[in-house]
DNA sequence: GATGAATGAGTATTCATTCAT
DNA sequence: CATGAATGAATACTCATTCAT
């Protein structure tokens, strides 16, 4: 007659990786307490955290590795590799950035950044749930259009770097050093400059016209 | 003859500051004890720490602070800006990776990413003492090119970004994310890849020959 | 039938506060630890006093808020206002002089004479709960029984404190300096004294036949 | 050449006991540190104050001893016992409550309301050295007076404490309750009224005309 | 499932006291 | 005499975790 157990019990559990997504995301895996967590889930008690997880750890894994999956990437690979250079970086970068846009992942990415020192842990379960994906599509991208012939050959893997380093950095100067410039900055403006450098540069000689 | 002794309270000063610099990088603000420093910092008394810093915090502070100032930049203006664009971002580019070589600066960095969230104050100071110097230096070098015509015109804000954007992501993959593809790459290759990209871009199209 | 058991935390509540108000009683504030009230409570944790209270300070004003509720004093005016002089202030030093016999009221007292230098809000806190209910009282008393023509007309405000000292000075006696012929009084000798004194004084000029 | 060096070290010992009577005060014994007290005795070292004193505690009863012994009191009994009652009482009211309104002589009340608890010894130091003096002195006045016929034969004991009782709350009032209205008394008043009280009492029945 | 009282192991911080200089 | 660096013991307070209900 009621809703399979199931269904409530993994209602609650989500219910408290979101809070916990929350309250990590902003004060760092052990400067939140199991309090906190609780009273972010709609007030239930810090007991019933264990009924869920082993423990606080145990919250903090779980959360990372099925946030992790969560995040979509430009996943069509199909229809990416037919694009050319342009439209394909752009492509990519505005769905790296607009990944980064979605409050969760905002929420992620400071966690990465905060955790992965003190849980190395961390830094695998990124590297292979998100890093190496986002990596994988785009030097398979790149690759691509080098045996096209539109792109030089160089090496795949600081090109990669050197792409989305272009672009991520923007959301560390916005987010992690709230650099009064980098707050007025668009998206369109980000994606725009990176991919305008990746494919021409910015020397007068022997480029396009200026821009 | 040799120079007075005075220098022996300062010496234990320093001396803890050292130890707090390794501590606070590898287990973080909260993580790091006040234990763990007394003895990184040679098995001294934790409670001897109060007799040279009000508390943690302010330990925490009067480190960056002092050693933010320590952090040498390409900061010899003159002869930068004669260089022409290659050879001037060359040297940026490694000024700026060799600083991130130093292990006491990848302490700080890593603080930098770690503990900016739990105080803002800390994204202000490293902003003052660390990003603006440097953002100044590359902005007018790249200003500089422009005028001379050496460099198209561009927000170069997003320019200087872009640039150092690509050379940090990787210093992030090494010591992050340690990826392995980034452990193995040298400085030479990240900064002439970065300049490269900078400069001409990877495209074939209207581009200089192959690299 | 009985009562519901929800008192129960209540009861761990009260618990700690009794407790506590022996130990502040005997060493003060700053000398009684939070391992000495735990263990005066029965041996809790002394982390359980944190689930009840914010601080020690908390559980401290707490403590003299309920317990200055409790004291009961000669609160029933009416019947008080109809009694003449020597039976009114009779019962009025009784009245005032048995509530400072109870132990938990010595203690506050003591409580009140120790901190009240470090908490100006613990004067004002004793003032408003107890000492300006008492002073209320007794003026009025005094005041009717001016207006009755029983008394000669004075300064009540200082009628009132002359009364009350040479009766409280006996409890300081007593249990503050431990005089040993203060020790020796009865409760019944010291009101009468400062009865006869208040009202006919040991002049034998003018004044009645011997005591 | 120089002074006897006894005499400067005394000055010194000097220096630091007066700066402890005022931080002892206003702190308490235990709220009172060393280098508080150091600072207060002109910025010397907290170590020295080891030269002087065995500890904490000596450098307390050392304080509270001597300077028990500096308190004068109405000490010329010849010429006080000659004096009539109203006089005679006058002058020593007068002499108790001036005592008590030199700052000195204020903070030595303090301690003794403050730390007679916690250390019971104070409470017998205090009573040899000051109390009992006034008790004596009061006593021997009361009962020649009794003897002369001037005033009734009664328990002197407390009578003497009815009479600095009415005296003393008013420094309790004023100075640890901080009551309003005690604070707009004067000596005066207070000693006048105690004292009319004393001989007379309030009662218009077969006492002295008005006041 | 769910609660929240209870514990215990920690942690920052304070401070009297010592002692080399 | 005098300093102040250094210690160590104490102490308030926090919090993950457990468990009886």
């Amino acid at each position: 007659m009621t809703a399979p157990d199931q269904t409530e019990s993994s209602d609650r559990r989500r219910q408290i990786m979101e809070a916990a997504l929350k309250v990590f995301s902003t004060r760092g895996f052990q400067g939140a307490t199991n309090k906190d967590i609780a009273e972010a889930a709609g007030g239930i008690s810090p007991g019933l955290i264990y009924h869920y997880f082993k423990d606080k750890q145990d919250l903090f894994f779980s959360l990372l590795r099925e946030q992790g999956r969560l995040i979509q990437l430009a996943d069509d690979p199909q229809q990416l590799m037919s694009l050319p250079p342009r439209e394909g970086l752009t492509l990519i970068g505005h769905s790296y950035l607009g990944m980064l846009d979605a409050p969760e992942n905002v929420a992620i990415f400071r966690i990465i950044l905060t955790e992965t020192l003190r849980f190395p842990e961390v830094a695998d379960m990124i590297r292979q749930t998100i890093v190496d994906r986002v990596f994988r599509v785009l030097r398979a991208y790149l690759q691509h259009q080098i045996d096209q012939g539109h792109i030089r050959p160089h090496d795949t893997s600081l090109g990669v770097r050197a792409f989305l380093g272009s672009i991520v950095i923007n959301v560390i100067a916005r987010e992690v050093l709230r650099q009064p410039e980098a707050l007025n900055t668009t998206n369109d403006q980000i994606v725009a400059m990176a991919v305008e450098i990746f494919l021409h540069g910015l020397s007068r000689v022997g480029g396009p016209p200026d821009v």
